[in-house]
DNA sequence: ATGTCGCCGTTTGAC
DNA sequence: ACGGCGACAT
């Protein structure tokens, strides 16, 4: 059977459309990726030359899958001459070769998030302005959205609307800031992850021949995930797309969850605009679902009013409905989750990889590590601090980075201290301000210091020397040796190893394996291009680690295990078991989001990508009361869970938590949590509402205001643990009174033994279990 | 120059 | 709960 034989009708028309522009508006689960897939195999097959395509993709790692499945469906190597990647590693490779264009050096460092925050820190300071009011995140966050929206620093000062808002806010520095922040990535040779954009555009602008070049070499383009572009990625394409015009644009508005990082619905919705010839191609049939899921999530976005029309359906088995889960805490929750995963396991002969929990913010994947833990089920975090974001790992790379490029002052600061030489922040300080004076770089300073008079002392400056002296000579080799063997004399050289190694604590010996992880990664990496023929070298390698997602990083020895990401991370994925966890108000939707129109409703795409991930069985769980900054809030259930239609969702145990609640305090259950002065500022009101019941589920739209989540989430959070709570009255404590604790919650007491000052408790917490507890220490406060 | 203590803010998401 | 960072001590 021929390929194209195994789409169906609308997958197979957007596949053989090869020429011209196109669009594809493909619903979850509706064949996407194998639409992209086999479009590519069948350009190739009819005789496009495979280096006249490029294709963008959203990770590196569905770029590398897609050449793979090409690669066998043609049979022959064709599809490794495809260009593919995400927008940021393909246009790095390019501007690396067109570097000298825009003056920058070809090793070029690539700035992360924490490099370019620590440069806004030191500027907001050498200003001398408030750095409570120009915080390196807002700052940051508004400089970023200003590059993605190809706004330089120039224009940012002359345009009057910004200008405008800045001084509302009181930030009108904000501007100055940006000139200078750019002034000096491009004096340490770098670029932030936004400039990778940003100078491409000024590139194909500005370089009517570059622009040419690559027009007549990517007389194809596909862009995968088009819904989630910023004006910048647009415009790349634009430019790129203009003379040939053959371009496929693949997308879903109903997926798009970057708009907070400037992806612009727009791009999706305005193609007709720059392309009024274009053809348009609707995948609409789910494969992926159940139709319980399908006609969930369908129900779910029915609640958003911006939206291109689509009729999502499947052909698939009903399946079981949806499970709401309420759980009186965050441990409670994660402990129901992984008693769940077990049983399935058992009763289904599924594995872990079948599983997934998506949660909204990476700090709730602890109660579910726990609980996986405990049951001794193998499971993988991914997102929060990813293996190249560990500080070890970042030190040794940042001596690769020094290396390759001596301006990189992120790098410099990084290491020229450690390990630790002698060199202190005293002359550290000197050296720059010296050469801010001086106008040139801190390595270029630090490199002739006799010569600009500083004021360091002879012993100081003998040390910097010998550190100069060690880079350069890493340096020399650059070319010669392989990334490899540079790597590992960097290693041994710098003193790094030594340090790590001689550090025996358990966090210690794990430095230290990281960093021959990343030695041994490194060595793959040499390897791997080696039996293509080619070397590599650092700056190949620095290049591409700079831009390695977390998604990319698979450690193939065993995967059968349980997934915990963000929705955001799961984004492209599939899983036959998911579960959708923390469904509270103001945590999902998060607080953030519940002041305007267009943010919820960014949190509802979120909500509908999360559910639409499940294959087979999607459960929701909420928890009644969370940790949160080490304090015990209270939630309530998300507006989304009543969003959905009631015909999917199995409720009976939603109300489960309160009846296990019961069982134990009596009536006092309904009112957990009522310790916190917010609970009860928010009297009846709020368990009128906790349990989304068949009847409570219908839709009560005078309940949604925006601002009720808001409101409420102000009120509970700001309950610091009375002083009182220590204090509490010995006398009047026995056997079967309920009792708060700060971190065990409510549980009842049992016994009540020793003499005074020396009593102890026996309590039963529902969620710990029995506790012994001296009370002369225990922060305990009676609640009945 | 380096080490330690206590205070502060933190948490939306990520190339 | 936790890490980062400034203030102070060594």
């Amino acid at each position: 059977m021929h390929y194209l034989d195994e789409l169906n009708e609308p997958q197979r028309a957007a596949a053989e459309n090869i020429s011209g522009p196109m669009m594809v508006i493909a619903g979850a689960g509706s064949g996407k990726t194998r639409v992209l897939t086999y479009r590519i195999a069948n350009m190739i097959d009819k005789g496009i030359d495979a280096f006249n395509i490029l294709s963008l993709t959203f990770t590196n790692k569905a770029a590398k899958e897609m050449k793979e499945r090409i690669s066998k469906m043609l049979g022959d190597g064709q599809a490794r001459n495809v260009w593919s990647g995400t927008f940021h590693s393909v246009f790095a490779r390019i501007l690396r070769s067109e570097s000298e264009r825009l003056g920058y050096p070809s090793n070029f460092t690539i700035y992360d998030t924490q490099d370019s925050r620590s440069v806004i820190k030191a500027i907001v300071k050498e200003m001398g302005l408030d750095d409570k009011l120009y915080k390196p995140s807002i700052v940051g966050s508004r400089i970023s959205s200003a590059k993605n929206n190809l706004i330089s620093p120039q224009a940012y000062l002359q345009n009057t609307d910004i200008q405008a808002d800045d001084r509302e806010t009181g930030r009108k520095k904000l501007g100055e800031i940006y000139m200078e922040y750019a002034k000096r990535c491009f004096k340490a040779g770098a670029m932030d992850f936004d400039d990778l954009l940003f100078k491409t555009n000024v590139l194909l602008k500005n370089f009517p021949d570059v622009l040419e070049k690559y027009q007549n070499k990517f007389k194809y383009i596909l862009v995968d995930e088009y819904q989630d572009t910023n004006y910048s990625q647009y415009l790349i394409v634009k430019r790129l797309a203009a003379k040939n015009q053959n371009l496929c644009v693949v997308g879903d508005d109903a997926q798009s969850i970057y708009a907070f990082r400037g992806a612009d619905i727009q791009n999706i919705l305005n193609f007709k605009k720059d392309y009024p010839h274009y053809k348009l191609f609707k995948l609409e049939q789910n494969y992926r679902s159940s139709k319980v899921i399908v006609n969930a999530a369908n129900s779910i976005i029915k609640n958003n009013k911006n939206q291109i029309q689509k009729n999502v359906w499947t052909a698939n088995d009903q399946g079981d409905q949806m499970r709401v889960i309420k759980t009186y805490s965050d441990n409670e929750e994660g402990k129901f989750v992984a008693n769940d995963i077990f049983e399935i396991k058992q009763n289904e002969q599924a594995a872990n990889l079948d599983f997934a929990i998506l949660y909204r913010t990476n700090a709730q994947s602890r109660s579910f590590e726990e609980a996986l833990r405990k049951l001794n089920i193998k499971y993988k975090i991914y997102g929060g601090l990813s293996f190249y974001q560990r500080k070890e790992i970042k030190d040794l790379i940042a001596y690769y980075r020094l290396t390759a490029n001596h301006n990189d002052e992120e790098a410099l600061k990084r290491v020229i201290n450690y390990p630790k030489r002698g060199i202190g922040q005293g002359s550290l300080d000197k050296a720059t301000v010296a050469a801010r004076a001086n106008d040139i770089s801190l390595w270029e300073m630090l490199c002739n210091l006799p010569k600009y008079n500083v004021g360091i002392n002879a012993g100081t400056s003998n040390k910097i020397a010998q550190f100069t002296m060690m880079i350069k000579s890493f340096a020399t080799k650059l070319d010669t040796l392989t990334a490899f063997d540079l790597a590992s004399e960097i290693g041994q050289s710098s003193g790094l190893a030594r340090e790590l190694y001689a550090d025996k604590t358990p966090e210690g010996v794990a430095r230290y394996e990281n960093i021959q992880e990343l030695q041994n990664g490194i060595k793959e990496f040499t390897e791997k291009s080696k039996a293509n023929g080619e070397d590599v070298f650092l700056p190949d390698f620095l290049l591409d680690v700079a831009l390695l997602t977390d998604a990319d990083n698979e450690d193939d020895e065993d995967n059968d295990k349980v997934t915990l990401m963000t929705i955001h991370a799961s984004k492209g994925l599939e899983f036959p078991y998911v579960y959708v966890v923390g469904l509270e108000e103001a945590l999902f939707p998060s607080q953030m989001a519940l002041n305007s129109r267009t943010e919820l409703e960014e949190e509802r795409r979120l909500f509908y990508v999360a559910v639409t991930r499940a294959e087979k069985k999607c459960t929701l769980s909420y928890a009644m009361s969370r940790y949160r900054w080490g304090n015990l809030i209270s939630c309530e259930p998300s507006r989304f869970i009543e969003e959905i239609d009631e015909n999917y969702l199995d409720l009976s145990q939603s109300s489960g938590g309160r009846e296990m609640m019961n069982e134990s305090f009596g009536s006092e259950a309904r009112g957990f949590g009522s310790r916190n002065v917010g609970a009860k500022q928010f009297g009846g009101q709020f368990s009128k509402r906790t349990v989304p019941t068949k009847q409570s589920v219908a839709p009560k739209p005078t309940s949604h205001k925006p601002s009720f989540g808001g409101r409420n989430l102000k009120k509970v959070s700001a309950t610091p643990t009375p002083a009182s709570a220590q204090k509490v009255d010995v006398s009047k404590l026995s056997v079967g009174v309920v009792v708060q604790h700060e971190r065990f919650g409510k549980g009842k007491i049992l016994k009540i033994e020793g003499e005074a000052p020396n009593l102890k408790a026996t309590v039963l917490f529902p969620t710990s279990g029995e506790k012994q507890l001296l009370l002369k220490y225990a922060k305990l406060q009676i609640v009945g």
